[in-house]
DNA sequence: CAGCATCCACTACGATACTG
DNA sequence: CAGTATCGTAGTGGATGCTG
């Protein structure tokens, strides 16, 4: 993910690209962005629905990160101009593409659980000895 | 990793490996982890080392995220009680099976680098009619 | 219902300085 | 070299209230 070397001409590109790459990373790599998009799955869910999904998450931290994975084309907004509004979410083409590397992350984590609750406790623990 | 309905028996058990995961899950899902089990991959670091790695990383965040990492047992710590000191971080097999995932999701950042770039400038414009 | 704005508590983070 | 501690700031995120 990283390109060092060289200064010639297409390396500017190069560079523009990874600090570009590296602020999507930023964008993405946070565990609301992750689990919104893990509810969302392909599914097509109004934004209340998706507030009851992702539970523990604040209107306000659902609204912004709906507005940044938007801005990123990572989900297409459907806005119904009826009263009361009703707007809906779902994953492009892209978030599908991320949705499955959340799911990987997902299914690590239930296959560790057992090991990562073990070295925890070891961790927490006194640990008298070696 | 949802485990509603059923108040029964096991549903505690199931309630605690839940609320566990979604702890991992926090802990795990933030830019540093990654970027440092990134950076680890297969090779051993030591603290040093992975700081130039992970650029932009501050002392403090480097060693706070080790410390988290190695409490849920995905990188091994081993200090060298030379002097100067020397200590070492490698990834565990738990820390090797999140980095394949982590990969994933390098992957998916370049693959859509395009698409999420047009996407951006698609809403941060004007966007004069649709 | 969805979203924006405001306020405020809290913590995350960087900078700095001190130990083994 | 690696780590801990302290401190100040800037940002995060929750609660509340107002709009279409």
């Amino acid at each position: 993910m990283v390109s060092k070397q060289f200064d010639g001409p297409a390396a500017a590109d190069l560079r523009r690209a990874d600090s570009l790459a590296r602020e999507i990373f930023s964008d993405v790599a946070n565990k609301w962005a992750l689990l919104i998009i893990e509810a969302l799955g392909d599914r097509t869910l109004r934004f209340s629905e998706l507030r009851t999904q992702v539970q523990g998450i604040s209107h306000k931290m659902l609204t912004q990160n709906l507005r940044m994975l938007e801005r990123n084309g990572l989900v297409e907004r459907r806005v119904y101009p009826t009263v009361p509004p009703r707007v809906e979410y779902t994953l492009t083409e892209a978030g599908r593409g991320l949705q499955a590397t959340v799911d990987a992350m997902c299914d690590w984590t239930q296959r560790f659980l057992n090991h990562i609750e073990s070295a925890r406790t070891h961790f927490d623990n006194p640990e008298r000895l070696s």
